[in-house]
DNA sequence: TCAATTAGTTTACTTTTGGTAACCACTCAT
DNA sequence: ATGAGTGGTTACCAAAAGTAAACTAATTGA
């Protein structure tokens, strides 16, 4: 099965107990992926980085709801795992743009149906 | 452009001004489908019903990092949605099943993205 | 000079979440 | 009678998450 994970069941003894095969013992992969692009706003500016570099600023204007305390935060751990890259465009007056690496366009695949799945069902 | 919603971007004016167009006053379809399958433990869950009904205590063993607590939380969520069904299969003793929904079930392909992704990326 | 821009940081909160553990009423096997 | 099973509920607590608003220091345009 190489890296995937086992089904889990349910297995009743002789004496009526019950056991679970392949419990999941740590969040398994869905847990973990969600845990990477499930935050709150993570999504949103992942996909908000699909086109190309966007300044700080220009995130936060575009993300209406958030917080400069949260898309920082986010930022911040989106770069921490690789799928954001931060650059200094400009000293004085200083200015930044994020960028998706590799990895971050990796998700866009899964934000897209998502997006896609959301629109369809009006939710 | 039908239900989707349209690109965000940053418009400057004669002035320098700067104003996005298209911002996302409200959380965008990718801010709420993330709410509907994003929490704690609810990709998990959803994905352990994928082959059929299971019970309370059943699911409550394949995940093993959840506390029944959360688990019962989840649950309403997702009946409350319509994700879920839950029925009651006997009483005394008590038995109870709970079920996706075709709506429920068409969260599937997105959580099996997700589960690929994760596995893929080692995550 | 005043206002707005840049990219954040800091403060001072409030709200939400999550976890543990005990408990309920009931049944069944030993 | 005891312990384990059913499917939850409840109370309490700690920690995390999220908020708005003010503030930094420097620059630029009117």
């Amino acid at each position: 099965m190489g890296i995937a994970e086992k089904k889990s069941f349910v297995e009743t003894d002789a004496y009526g107990r019950k056991k679970v095969i392949n419990v999941c013992l740590e969040p398994c992969s869905i847990e973990k992926g969600m845990r990477l692009i499930g935050g709150k706003w993570t999504g949103s500016i992942i996909y908000h980085l699909k086109d190309g570099p966007v300044r700080f600023n220009d995130l936060a204007r575009m993300l209406g709801g958030a917080s400069k305390k949260m898309i920082d935060q986010r930022l911040k751990e989106l770069e921490s795992r690789d799928m954001v890259t931060r650059t200094v465009i400009n000293d004085r007056p200083i200015a930044v743009t994020y960028e998706l690496t590799d990895f971050g366009q990796s998700a866009l695949d899964i934000l897209e149906l998502l997006k896609g799945w959301s629109e369809k069902n009006k939710v």
